[in-house]
RNA sequence: GCCGUCGUGGCGGAAUUGGCAGACGCGCUGGACUCAAAAUCCAGUGGUGCUCAAACACCGUGUGGGUUCGACUCCCUCCGACGGCACCA
């Protein structure tokens, strides 16, 4: 197909010039305003670049090179989220070097990347798996060591036999599957394990999403994550004198509380089972560890449990109920004992039902529907001291109590646990830890950073719960940092999570060797001003970077509490077919072949004509040329075949001034809300106009250059070009709409009788209401419609409208 | 089950504070150019009725109701889609 103008010069032409101008190069201006736009960096896989990576890089792209043009100091880099599976199972197929792939993976992604004509500053490229990068990475989690925040423990840990790992429990789906390769058999065992003390932050983490400009279902997500819930802990008394703690959020209904339930792991369930129920118990608790996470939640919505033969006394009322192990009580969550209120959990009371354990109401609701079910607030009933008083007081009170007798005390828990941070990987980040038989675990001194990974042979797993580092004997084996004594290396890696906590901090002062980043480079930058990615990051990412930046803030080497101000995610791009795209179904499109057909400015356009950022919607090779067919019909505006300028000087006629004064308005807003699609159809309605005219007038076409430039880059320095101006257009000053031609002398105006319009009036803009109000009833339309009815009410907005509310006489 | 987001032509989508629903693009139809086609340009394009057309009327933003002079927009009910969580006491 012969091109509709001649992308295929123009883009390298101008890719080359921004290059080698370092056009795009960020400095720290005293003067400008600071804007900081970053995109979630990319894990470069070996598939190379999809449509949906260049879509969010798109939106931060215009939005930067808008911002130079207003004035702002940009700072809008790109990097690589490069440790990780893949690279490390290719090692293991074929023995090639994980850095090797990586290093050819990158190279891919950066040249797509660059074919689309992004406005990043290359000298700011960071790369995760490069030991100048993870050297800080390490350098913070021996911050982390240092505080107390990072630890050892022996815990139970999902085990994934096809990848031979350990995954974290975000890596195993609900199914009980394995995330990364849908593997079936995960199941838990204990190993010893890096942690790190997130949930030391699970209050900040909470209140603190009030501090930040993220979309509402983002914010919900971690909320929900984090799991926040106030109540009480209570203490109840079993025979044999042991104390059965338990987290309630319903203090308010103890005296409904008819027996106790611990989970199979709880460490009482031995002690208090009498000899009569030993045996069914044991059955009970050995059936619940063998149980995967999928028999447990999804399949078992059935309830089960065994009596242990023990009972206990209710603080409130000292009454004695039985105590039951079940696997509906988890021992992870609370106390990992609950006591049980049937008539108004509905948990319990299934529980009970089924087991035939009384129910007792001591809730009424206030509007007397059933009691036994309800789980809202209401009345307190058969409550003792707190009869008669609605739910909020009643649990306030009852607390009050629990304390004063020292029987319990109001608590907060949270569902979020600590962060299982190590993987028996190799292709991660060291640990730098060295273990000593003196003296425990020790850091690597911080001036012996990076610690490198070691080269492999073989990169398999070792089957066992060894990493494949401990293949590395040379490496393994070295000296205690604090005693000298022997030692040996920690084996296990970081998780992925690890790079990508930070490298917002990196790009700031990508090169620095003596810190992590320059304090007066950080001040001058963060926080990020907007944070564009997909988000299947809401929680995981998101959480655990601003759990580092927290503890960075708190050890001052980070200046504001939060790092991310304003987060938007991009919708996903589906296949023509609205499908999620996959190769399986032969619906991927290539960013290569688009490239290659249509010029990167028509994808870059397309991708943001398609629709709102955040919007789900599907890809359309028509919509595409749809697009590209309008640059084309742009191009003819400016040249004609030749490619020679056919703009002119003569004085522009009125109407094209109010349209190109329209189109700098409406690209000025919708640019700076990032709403692009409207912005381009403003692009497209000025187009459409100019065409319908015979001249080509400067001032109006150049002008509309600045406009595009954001959006179609190449296309746009062309056009400056062509149009006499030397070098590139990046800093150009961005038009200012004149409100003298955005004034509409005359408006139209609606006149409706009862809410249908049934005329419209051409009247001068200022026209007064009154004035307006008469005209209406002139109308001869008008008075059709009102024959044989008598007005009563007129509704009059000037500018807009007129409405006749008539009624029928007679 | 719970939480969140969202339902607009044949399709992607627009609609400022409650004020002309369907901007812009795709597709489709007709026309111009052409030997013909492609490309390009011009015109039309929510549905129904009125024997065609014009004019006009009525219907129309998932469903049913409500508030209002006026509802895609606000409130309630239900239905559906997508995303997340899931025995969290």
């Amino acid at each position: 197909m012969r091109k509709k103008y001649p992308f295929d010069v123009i883009e390298p032409k101008w890719q080359r010039y921004w290059l080698e101008h370092k056009t795009f190069a960020a400095r720290e201006e005293p003067g400008k305003p600071k804007l900081y736009v970053l995109d979630m960096f990319p894990y470069p896989s070996g598939a190379g670049l999809h449509v949906g990576h260049p879509e969010g890089y798109t939106a931060t792209d215009i939005y930067c090179r808008f911002k130079r043009m207003n004035g702002y100091a940009v700072l809008h880099p790109m990097g690589w989220d490069a440790f990780g599976l893949p690279a490390e199972q290719y090692a293991i197929d074929t023995g090639t070097h994980p850095a090797e792939t990586t290093r050819k993976n990158i190279a891919t992604f950066r040249r797509q990347i660059q074919m689309l004509g992004f406005s990043y500053d290359w000298d700011r490229e960071v790369d995760t798996t490069d030991p100048s990068y993870y050297r800080w990475t390490q350098w913070i989690f021996l911050q982390l060591f240092k505080a107390g925040l990072a630890y050892q423990a022996e815990v139970p840990v999902w085990w994934c036999d096809g990848c031979k790992a350990v995954l974290a429990n975000e890596e195993v789906n609900a199914d009980g599957t394995c995330d990364r390769k849908g593997h079936k058999d995960v199941y838990r065992r204990p190993l010893r394990q890096w942690l790190l003390r997130i949930t030391a932050y699970a209050e900040r983490l909470l209140k603190d999403l009030d501090l930040v400009n993220w979309p509402e279902s983002i914010k919900e997500q971690q909320r929900n994550w984090i799991g926040r819930s106030e109540g009480a802990e209570v203490d109840f008394r079993a025979e044999n004198g042991e104390v059965i703690r338990v987290f309630t959020t319903r203090p308010d209904t103890l005296f409904g509380a008819t027996y106790m339930v611990l989970a199979p792991e709880h460490p009482l369930v031995d002690r208090l089972t009498t000899a009569a129920q030993r045996a069914a118990v044991e059955a009970y608790r050995a059936a619940a560890a063998k149980k995967s996470e999928l028999e447990r939640t999804q399949l078992e919505k059935e309830k089960t449990g065994v009596f242990i033969g023990a009972y206990a006394t209710n603080p409130v009322n000292n009454e004695r109920i039985p105590i039951w192990v079940a696997d509906y009580v988890m021992m992870g969550y609370g106390t990992g004992a609950i006591m049980a209120v049937p008539a108004h959990d509905t948990r319990d009371l299934e529980f009970a039902r089924k087991f035939n354990l009384p129910v007792r109401v001591v809730v009424q609701p206030i509007d007397n529907s059933d009691p036994v079910g309800f789980t809202g607030d209401g009345i307190s009933v058969n409550s003792g001291l707190i009869t008669g008083l609605p739910t909020p007081e009643a649990k306030k009170k009852i607390t009050a109590w629990l304390e004063e007798k020292g029987l319990g005390k109001a608590t907060v828990n949270y569902k979020l646990r600590d962060w299982l941070f190590s993987r028996q990987r190799y292709w991660g980040e060291p640990i730098p830890i060295v273990h000593c038989v003196q003296c425990g675990p020790v850091p690597v001194p911080e001036d012996q950073l990076p610690l490198r990974l070691p080269d492999l042979a073989d990169y398999t797993p070792t089957g066992t719960a060894e990493p494949p580092l401990a293949k590395a004997t040379d490496w393994v084996r070295t000296s205690c940092p604090k005693c000298g004594g022997p030692g040996q290396r920690e084996t296990n890696t970081m998780p992925q999570w690890a790079g990508s906590c930070w490298y917002y901090l990196r790009y700031l002062d990508p090169h620095n060797d003596r810190a992590f980043v320059d304090p007066a480079k950080e001040r001058y930058w963060m926080p990020v001003d907007l944070y564009v990615g997909g988000a299947e990051h809401a929680v995981l990412h998101l959480l655990y970077s601003r759990f580092w930046h927290k503890v960075l803030y708190d050890l001052g080497h980070v200046s504001t509490p939060e790092p991310f101000l304003r987060l938007v995610n991009q919708g996903m791009i589906l296949g023509e077919d609205n499908q999620k795209m996959s190769k399986s179904r032969g619906n991927v499109i290539n960013p290569d072949d688009v490239v290659r057909e249509y010029g990167a400015d028509a994808f870059r356009m397309y991708e943001m004509f398609m629709g709102p950022l955040e919007a789900t919607k599907p890809w359309s090779t028509q919509g595409l040329e749809g697009v590209y067919r309008f640059l084309g019909r742009l191009w003819r505006l400016y040249c004609d075949e030749d490619g020679t300028l056919v703009v002119d000087d003569s004085p522009p006629t009125p109407q094209l001034l109010r349209v190109l004064h329209q189109t700098i308005q409406k690209v000025t807003e919708d640019t700076e809300s990032l709403n692009f699609n409207t912005a381009i159809a403003q692009m497209m309605i000025f187009v459409n106009e100019v065409t319908t005219q015979p001249a080509r007038p400067r001032a109006v076409l150049e002008p509309f250059v600045l406009l595009l430039a954001p959006y179609a880059p190449h296309l746009a320095e062309e056009l400056w070009e062509k149009l006499g101006h030397t070098g590139s257009l990046a800093y150009e000053r961005w038009p200012q709409a004149d409100p003298q031609w955005l004034r509409a002398d005359t408006v139209e105006i609606v006149v409706q009788v009862n809410g249908r319009v049934r005329d419209k009036l051409t009247v001068p803009a200022d026209l007064s209401a009154t004035e307006l109000e008469q005209r209406a009833l002139a109308s001869p339309r008008v008075q059709e419609f009102l024959r044989g009815c008598r007005v009563q009410k007129k509704i009059v907005v000037p500018g807009k409208l007129v409405n006749l509310v008539a009624t029928r006489e007679g």
